[in-house]
DNA sequence: TCATGGCGAATTGTCGACAATTAGAAACAT
DNA sequence: ATGTTTCTAATTGTCGACAATTCGCCATGA
């Protein structure tokens, strides 16, 4: 009789990816850590200290410090030598400098995607559209559609490309930076519907195997994307400078 | 009296930049293995036992464990709980994925370097073409220039876009990738001028500030060096093929 | 002969203790 | 009062030992 083999892995389109390897406790303290990192339970830029963790999460140090050097090798902490580690802080400008690199990885990834992916698959991708088109509607759009499901929908984009290295490259490290901007700067995506159909007009290349044209409508989707946080950012700055000078 | 501050850091433009952070031994273990990987000292898809290179490096499991979760994250090694790890071992699927990934990222690094790098900065780029122009007339052309000159080149118009995300994915993570398939697959760059001239041109236009020039010159210097790569595969698998059939 | 089952050695995972380094506070001198 | 120095407490780095799991080997059986 054959063991339940875990799921295959590779067809699982949203985030709520069963945590795997949960064999040892240095994998999934590292996985429990990277949560509240991404969730904002760990606030950014906040020291983080060996006994402290050891204690709250109920193992040894050893353990413990494989995960965090894990956590450094993908930028979510950083460490100093006999001094100590802290959660990282994303500056407004390394935010942008993500997006550029989203912009330059997505469009490539869409491009790959329209070439690759199987009518069942692209059929998989407007489920996800429509899944959270409803959730939008249901908190009747604006802020909330754009917390986790925008992620989802560019995941599966990727997953789509079929390319093993791209999909390590932003899913396993950038998304994870990309979900900790958005606790930090408290983004609640605020162009819904706009980004809605930018979203489907890529499905819809995809769908035809216009690689050129998905390719394109991704980089200017993602552009779109960084352009309106930088605005939102500049406003922020003018605002505050407002204020401090009244 | 203040102390000797370690040198800037930012501008080392060779692949000689000394190590950094050898202030613990999981550090130092660290740059260890990821060299001894890269230069093939570790035998791609070999087996590594912990207790093994404690003794070899002479230091307890402890940091080494530490040094090869680092490992693990950069993928230069692979590890399955409770078996044990071994040496990634590149499959040529994976390099001409690797190969497109460079040609997303490094074509935006043009762009970018030709739109921020300072006329000091160019000049430093032309030393470097220069140095190795040398290099490749001493040893007669052909394969060696190419071993390490080719990255460094490319090293360096990555530090020239300015963009510290770019700089980490590309000179932390894939570049690694990158000198460890040339092991691998004993890459004897097999195209020496023409790779020679393509840099050339993407100088000129950096310092013309032609920054969609340099970027479509990158593009298509990458994208010739994959073709290049695939073809010599390509070669290699029939060869083999007719030499089985005899 | 081949499959199966259980031993045993080796490797990995985890832990607690000790050494080394740092940051901060208190005491001191200028 | 300010700056310097010393000391202490806490944290990080390292180590060796023990527990848990895996893999290969050998015996047993059909």
């Amino acid at each position: 009789m054959s063991l339940p083999i875990s799921s295959s892995y590779s067809d699982t389109s949203l985030h709520e990816m069963a945590t795997p390897e949960v064999r040892t406790l240095a994998e999934r303290v590292f996985h429990q850590l990277q949560d509240a990192i991404v969730r904002g339970e760990l606030a950014p830029g906040s020291k983080i200290t060996e006994p402290g963790l050891s204690k709250t999460y109920g193992i040894s140090r050893g353990p413990l410090r494989e995960a965090m050097r894990r956590l450094e090798a993908h930028r979510l902490i950083e460490r100093v030598p006999h001094v100590g580690a802290r959660v990282v802080k994303l500056s407004m400008k390394e935010l942008l400098e993500l997006f550029d690199l989203r912009e330059a990885l997505e469009s490539m990834a869409a491009r790959l995607a329209a070439e690759h992916m199987s009518p069942e698959e692209v059929q998989g991708l407007r489920d996800v559209l429509a899944l959270h088109e409803g959730q939008a509607d249901l908190k009747r759009g604006e802020a909330y559609y754009q917390r986790e499901g925008d992620l989802d929908f560019h995941y599966c984009i990727v997953q789509g490309s079929h390319n093993k290295m791209l999909m390590n490259l932003l899913c396993d490290d950038l998304y994870y930076l990309v979900r900790l901007y958005r606790t930090q700067f408290s983004a609640s995506g605020t162009r819904p519907q706009r980004a809605f159909v930018e979203h489907h007009r890529i499905v819809d290349a995809i769908e035809a195997g216009d690689a050129e044209l998905a390719e394109l409508l991704m980089r200017r989707h993602v552009s779109a994307s960084r352009a309106n946080v930088a605005d939102r950012y500049a406003a922020t700055l003018e605002q505050s400078a407002s204020q401090s000078q009244s």
